[in-house]
This record gives structure tokens, sequence and C-alpha cells, in this order.
DNA sequence: TTATTATACTACAATGTGTCTATTAGGTTC
DNA sequence: GAACCTAATAGACACATTGTAGTATAATAA
């Protein structure tokens, strides 16, 4: 979809209205009793409008994800066309980071707030505690570096990894540079891709 | 909360029939759409009886939350107390994962469902596609062992990568056993922590 | 200017919410 | 068994939300 439709400028600044609204309202209330009344209501549009553009406040959901991930997208692409290979990988997590700290308004109520199911939340403090105990009583440690685990494994570990690390650090109101988090961040994937190198079939 | 109480068998059974009735809607249509009016019909009791037990679904999904972490809590205790130290954490996580595969159908829907904010969904995806790609062309690895990473950050990076690996298990269908996983999860773990060890102050 | 189109406005039926009241039915206790 | 307690049921209510009409108005594009 490249830029050339020229879309009505009254349409960008509906959603524009509209976005703002919504994000206005998740820092305030619960998603479930988000409505498209209040979101209209705080826009200053017609409820009718809303319809216009969206089905219902979930197609909307997806809307803003679409733009979110095109964000983040053209910025991977652009780092991986300009400087290829090496540190690839850090400047990416970099530039995104602090794609994301620009926008953290956006990206905490998106990705940190109080979604809906507690369940993450509740599972994610149960770790926490966990591996927090776990590490002041430390006595032993593993000599069993560099064994093979199953690829996919390994993928959503270091991916859930990242994304659960950003989301912490948002919520805590980013207490780390984008720069320094991104280095930690490289460093823990690192010392995880040096098991992955085998990749003996299991 | 001592077992004395007695609760009466009604209120047991109509929260039995309303906590299923939910889980069965949650696999057929998503969160926003799910009523009262629904759950009640699908439970085969009055709506009002709904209100007897809870405020609201938000409510409602509070109190699941609550008894799902119990239930793990009570898993976790037990296995604490019984063997202290060494393999501790190894055999919590294999009995945890037997447990969530046991009642897969409900931790399935409850935390690996899509949920509402496709956001996470979206940025994991986008993870995992990176991470992939740059696990293809993989020329370098980093001599940058043995570093201090902050506590908190290791603490972020380690939990989500255990709820979301195993977020990712269960929406694949569990393709690997839970005494597996478990031993995955604890290498990819024990690896991250001999960098926790040296715990400089940065 | 003229044609187009997004938005505003009003209205409507349908559904959902939360809370009453009164009644029925199941469980507990003596 | 009878008496008591309380859960669940049933019907009703005011109110909010939804989604979709039809028409009018204002901004944009040609």
């Amino acid at each position: 979809m490249p830029t050339t439709p020229r879309t009505d400028p009254r349409v960008l600044r509906t959603r524009q209205l509209i976005r703002d609204a919504f994000i206005d309202l998740l820092e305030e209330i619960q998603l479930e009793k988000i409505t498209v009344n209040r979101i209209a209501e705080r826009a200053t549009i017609n409820r009718v409008t809303f319809y216009l553009h969206y089905r219902d406040i979930p197609e909307m959901l997806e809307k803003l994800a679409d733009d979110m991930i095109g964000e983040i997208h053209t910025i991977v692409d652009g780092i991986q066309n300009q400087s290829r290979s090496r540190d690839m990988d850090w400047s990416i997590l970099v530039n995104m980071l602090e794609h994301i700290a620009e926008n953290s308004k956006f990206y905490k109520v998106m990705l940190a707030s109080q979604r809906i199911p507690v369940f993450n939340d509740r599972l994610m403090k149960l770790f926490v505690d966990l591996i927090t105990s776990r590490s002041e009583n430390q006595t032993d440690f593993p000599s069993t570096l560099s064994m093979a685990v199953p690829k996919d494994i390994a993928i959503w570990y270091g991916s859930s990894a990242f994304i659960g690390t950003i989301v912490c650090w948002l919520r805590e109101d980013m207490p780390y540079t984008p720069l320094f988090l991104a280095k930690q961040l490289s460093l823990l994937f690192h010392i995880q891709q040096v098991t992955d190198l085998p990749t003996d079939p299991e």
C-alpha cells in the first residue's frame, strides 16, 4: 500500500482522534469498560462516525496493531538494508527500543497495561518470585553447557524473553536507557545462542 | 482459608457450571463477545444467579486466576517442602508442566487463547521471525560470557521466557512431553544463570 | 463552481446490564 | 420425619450499548 492513494485529511484526522481517545481511555479504565460511546465522546466525534472506520472495537485493535507492527518493521528493514550482518541485530534492538521509548505512552497502554486476563500477570509474578528466591540460595551451577536444544523451543524462549523484558521495562517506566537495555538483552540472548549452535538433531 | 467452612454443594455446583460454561465459550468466541447472558444460558443457570457469585465478568476472571495460582502454588510449595535445594527447581518445573498438561483445556484458553490485544502476538511473531532469520545466517558468536547483567533484567528475561515458552507450547498442542520441555527450559535458564553469578554491582 | 464524500444528526430495534422483589427448591440440623 | 436456612429461580425494571438505518451538512477535490 504505497503513499499515493492520498487519503482524505478528514479521515486521517478522525482516525487520529479515535486513536488518541482510545489510548487516553485505556490509561483510565479497563479495556472491557471501554465502549464506542465513550470513545466517540472523548474523541469529540459522532458515534456513528466510528462505525465508518471500524466494525467494532476488536477490529480497531487489529488495525492499531497493524500500524504498530508496520512502524517497527520500517525500522527493522531500514537497519537490515543499511548495515548487514555483524552487529545488525544489536542496532536493530537499540533502534527498536528507542522507538518504543519515544512512543512510550502508546506502547505502555498497548503492551504493558492491565489488559484483560490477569492470568499472564499472575503467572509472571509467580515465576519472578520463584526465580528470585532461587537465585538467592544458589549453590550448584550446571556444567552442561553447549547442549542442543530444539530450535523451536529456543526461539520460543528467546522471543518471549525479549518481549516480556520490554514489557516489564515499560511497566517500570523505563529505568534503563534503550541502549543499556539493548546491550543486556544482547548479552543474555547471545549466551543462549551459544547452545543453539551445535544444532544436533536430538 | 481452611477447608472447614464447608461450602454449600449447590454453590460448588453452580460455580463449576459457570466455570465450565465460560471456558467452553472462550473456545468458540472472543472474550469481548462473552456476556453474562451467554454464560448463564450455557451453564443452564439463571442469569441472576451469576450475580450472586460474581459482580461482573472481570471479577470472575480475577477469581479464576486466584484459583489457578492457588493450585500451582500447592504444587510448588509441596515440592519445596519435600526435597529442598539441588534439583528442586527442576522437579517443580516438571510437576508444573504436568499439571498444566493435565488441565490443558483450561490453561490453553486462559493463557494461550487469542485474548484481546493482538499486540503481544504480533510483537511475538516479529521477534520469532527476527530470531529465526538471524539464526540462519549465523556467522559470529560472542566471547562475552560471564558478564554481569542487572538482576531485575535477568529476572524479567527468565520469567518472560518461561511463561512465553509454555504459552507457545500450549498453542502448538504440547508437541513435547512436560519432562522434555522442563529439561530444555532448565538448560536454557541455567545457561543464563551462569552469567548472573558474578552479580557485580554495575 | 460542481461533484464527491466524510461527518453530523436523529431515530430505531435488539441486546445486555445490574438490581430489585417474591417464590421455589435443595440442604442442613435437630 | 419436621423446621429452618439459604441457593437458585422467575419476572420485572430502568438504563446503557450496539449496530444500522435515512437525511442533512460541511469539507475536500476536480
